[in-house]
DNA sequence: TTATTACGATACGGTGCGGTATCGTAATCT
DNA sequence: AGATTACGATACCGCACCGTATCGTAATAA
């Protein structure tokens, strides 16, 4: 009634289910963080057994990767008309997500376990912030054509620094100035450079 | 014999084990993050009763923010001569304490429990960011003293994003380039706005 | 000296979690 | 139908840790 798959006899694992630990793990992951976080709480948060945890993943890093690996989302940046219009698209879309405690969590597990496993920096890189890192290079090419920015400018560098900024602010929340703002700040420290100077 | 105060008769506590558990809290925190840092293993990595750590300190928190506000360091950046060189200077400084272990566990405690407290990453930012945003500000200062920034540029915000794109790097590390030069690269981006753009 | 406090070491009960096993039930294949 | 597999629930053992208490010893003040 679920997945109408073929092969092997018996009941079939339920994706219900497993949505659902998928779900809490991630819920969970954005309330205590990783460390703090056990099997035991993900099953009860989740309402299925340990033992349904356990069939699926050996060990709780599986389960995270999985969890936060089903994060899919459409990077949508449509022509905006201007390049700071564009950047403002860039902005209000990063801040979104990143803002939201599972991003932080993520982020936090991902420099924590850097060395021990790099595993979960590869799937942030490719699950997050590479779809957007190409989107943003689509808006400098856009900003090129209409002569916005040098045609030399590195879509990537920009993008890592626009990044960097953000995550910056995250931690250290800026006063007295929105954190949109504050990044649309630094932005425009790169922006006045590339903008025409003969 | 170790601290001859006054006041209270009986043996005075021991200078000697207080470091020893900072040193050891500051190791385990490299080590193995915030989370999985036990008081017990503190207590035999250090060599001192749990008892001990426990006069002093009644929960984790509190002995893992004395410990990161028990690092000390100077914050020189001495004129060397160019815009570029003092930024050399900056880059190399924040290098060497940002990529060791403990520098990354701190920062990535800091973000993780940013939202439930505040106080790590209020320490962070008093005992390591501020210096170095004022001594930075000073090297943008002699910049413009020699004519080679914009007047108008604001120190803070420079820093801020040369902060952001360091810690950028240190989850993400460039790939077939050093950090450092990385660094330097996405400095450039900023650097080259405020020339001289008539 | 005696009183007082800190020390390292060890032991203690309590708790939470890991990981496995078991149970009765539910869903699916042949 | 019967075989097979998954399900949620629960129990279980073992372990690591928490936080306190206790012990004999060391260091200091009066």
């Amino acid at each position: 009634m679920k997945e109408a798959s073929s092969k092997s006899p018996g009941r079939p694992r339920s994706a219900k289910a497993h949505q659902a630990m998928l779900r809490a793990t991630l819920e969970l992951l954005g309330e205590m963080g990783y460390g703090a976080m056990s099997i035991e709480a993900i099953a009860a948060r989740a309402g299925v057994g340990k033992t349904t945890i356990y069939r699926r993943y050996s060990r709780k890093e599986e389960l995270v990767a999985d969890a936060i690996e089903s994060i899919r989302e459409e990077v949508l940046l449509p022509d905006a008309g201007s390049l700071w219009a564009d950047l403002d698209a860039v902005i209000e879309n990063a801040a979104q997500i990143s803002l939201t405690p599972i991003g932080r969590q993520a982020v936090a597990m991902i420099i924590s376990s850097a060395a021990s496993n790099p595993g979960f920096a590869q799937i942030y890189w490719d699950k997050y912030l590479e779809p957007r890192r190409t989107a943003f290079a689509r808006v400098i090419d856009r900003a090129k054509v209409r002569g916005e920015v040098d045609q030399a400018l590195d879509p990537g560098l920009v993008f890592d620094t626009l990044s960097g900024i953000m995550l910056y602010a995250l931690i250290f929340p800026p006063v007295g100035q929105s954190w949109q703002d504050y990044v649309r700040g630094a932005l425009g420290l790169i922006f006045k450079a590339s903008d025409e100077c003969p």
